[in-house]
DNA sequence: TCACACCTGAAAGATATTTTCGGCTCGGTG
DNA sequence: CACCGAGCCGAAAATATCTTTCAGGTGTGA
């Protein structure tokens, strides 16, 4: 049972100044009525109450002001030893702090801990540097990458984008050309189309991707992805496709690069500051994995029937091979 | 709804062991391993073992997930009697997640609920519709991809980011596994090694892996990538590797999956929900590809010297690929 | 259908927190 | 200078909370 702690014992004393009478000083009164505890104001009402506490009670506030996270690692027996006093006053301290005892004590002290580590932002405004510790490079990266992923969101034009689906929904023969890094990117959309049950294939070799381009017409769709928008390599099957008749589309960073004028629909990816230690390609990456989702999700979506039944059936096979 | 305060059974325990006394100033300290628990990376951790938890034990970590607050606000046994379940399960749950104990759990809780206070307003997220529009699509996309991001981040063990990254930097050599989608993000990681000027090859055949394997040896480094944990053709041919004595990696978003019995560190991603539309390989390649990202780099400042000049000269050899 | 493995919760066991209680110091007073 | 009283202080008892153990139930695979 909580008692009140109400009971007029309060008082003051202490050495000197014994404003005691004063009713003033008066306890917060924390049992009476709705007395929140202190969130996180914590520092500032230990140093309000310190100069009316007695000295073990000042030693034990000091050390709760002083490192919150170390002692809220600590029991009210590790805390006693560690000011040099006892359980009962550790927990005296509490209460005087508007606590009902000193497990509450402590769940205030780990939030204040929480906020102050999360205070300390590591500064991800900046570019990875050579020293930075690991910890920041983490940070660091994934807030680069959060951040191309919203550019690239806010600047993909879904009418090309609805465009593309459509004529990706209804082609008999799907090819994508990439190189490099973006030519993973190629093969993760292949991957995905082909689960659903498309006819999809990535080529990474300029040489059999035009030989191929030259097999698609009307109704098949090509798709090149280049960051760079001037992939010689990426372009040229691109343009055999486009000029057999076959619908294309264009994943790139450059929409007005060379790839756009063989491109039916042109699919923008971010462009997001590279560094020497961040290549461009990494955020590039980012973004057409964003844009080749997208496609995949709006596919799907258009050929539910199918592509319903084709995922799970995938999702099962997949099963057998996962060891127990 | 998680109102509802059962009402209690009052349940008076409690009699008898009437020990107290024993101050002992035995260490309070468990020393929970070499892991230490997640300050605020919490919810990002609950929802990574959701998935490989047993109901009752997804009842108690979804309760503590969608309201830190009031979850640390209740004792072991009111948080029982909230989700339904025993108290034994709570700590089960709590270890799952962990931490030492139910005590340690309520103390990350408070710190995660102070956060929340001064911070920003989780956004909520649903899932992705058959008949979403488009546009949704892209935001829903865009948006649960940072989310893993974020996750990834939070969750990552940075000493265990460091370890692999000090084994890679003085590897001889270096052999990826992956298959599937982890497939492309093994030749990614690849991929950028090379352009640093180390030795690394990715294998996605599991044969010609782990005749590979077979050929490495102290000094080396093995890295298997499996979103799942339990992918065999991956995990032979680490368990190859790991028993030649190479420096052996996971990058699983299963840290207690099969991968894990053979590698030196493993490196855990995030699983985020997935549904029908959105498949889990979706999440986990962006979580993968962060987590190599953040090797790459790693690497990359301790072998500045030499990953400087080589990304340089990579980066001039491409120029000439691209058109005008 | 049976056996097995594994989850689950009740209660016993261990810790941690709160309360009680008596000693002690300190300052005032005769 | 000795005495007295007030109230701080900590040791230990009492209580609340957390952790572990153990037996029963449930679903799964052979």
């Amino acid at each position: 049972m909580k008692e009140i702690f109400g009971q007029g014992s309060g008082r003051v004393s202490g050495r000197g100044s014994g404003r005691g009478s004063g009713h003033g000083s008066a306890a917060p009164r924390p049992a009476a009525g709705i007395a929140p505890p202190a969130p996180a104001a914590l520092a500032a009402k230990v140093r309000t109450l310190v100069p009316s506490m007695t000295r073990s009670m000042q030693r034990v506030a000091e050390a709760v002001a002083n490192d919150p996270a170390g002692c809220a690692a600590l029991t009210v027996t590790g805390l006693a030893e560690l000011t040099g006093t006892s359980e009962a006053t550790v927990v005296r301290t509490a209460r005087l702090l508007g606590y009902p005892g000193y497990r509450d004590l402590r769940l205030a002290l780990a939030g204040l801990a929480a906020q102050q580590q999360s205070g300390r932002a590591p500064a991800i405004t900046t570019d990875i540097a050579v020293d930075d510790p690991i910890a920041d490079v983490v940070a660091k990266l994934a807030h680069d990458e959060q951040q191309t992923l919203a550019d690239t969101a806010a600047g993909l034009d879904t009418v090309q984008l609805g465009a593309a689906v459509t004529a990706l929904a209804a082609a008999r023969r799907t090819d994508v050309y990439g190189v490099g890094a973006s030519g993973l990117v190629a093969q993760d959309l292949t991957q995905k189309l082909l689960r659903i049950g498309l006819m999809a294939h990535a080529h990474s070799d300029p040489h059999l991707a035009v030989t191929n381009a030259v097999q698609l017409r009307a109704g098949d769709v090509a798709i090149a992805i280049t960051h760079s928008g001037s992939t010689g390599d990426v372009i040229e099957p691109l343009r055999v496709a486009f000029e057999h008749g076959a619908t294309t589309v264009a994943i790139t960073g450059r929409p007005n690069g060379a790839v756009a004028q063989y491109a039916d629909h042109v699919l923008t990816t971010s462009t997001a500051r590279e560094s020497e230690l961040r290549p461009a390609a990494m955020s590039s990456r980012t973004s057409q994995l964003l844009v080749v989702d997208c496609l995949f999700v709006g596919v799907a979506q258009r050929t539910y029937e199918t592509a319903a039944p084709a995922l799970s059936a995938s999702y099962e096979a997949l099963a057998h091979r996962h060891r127990r």
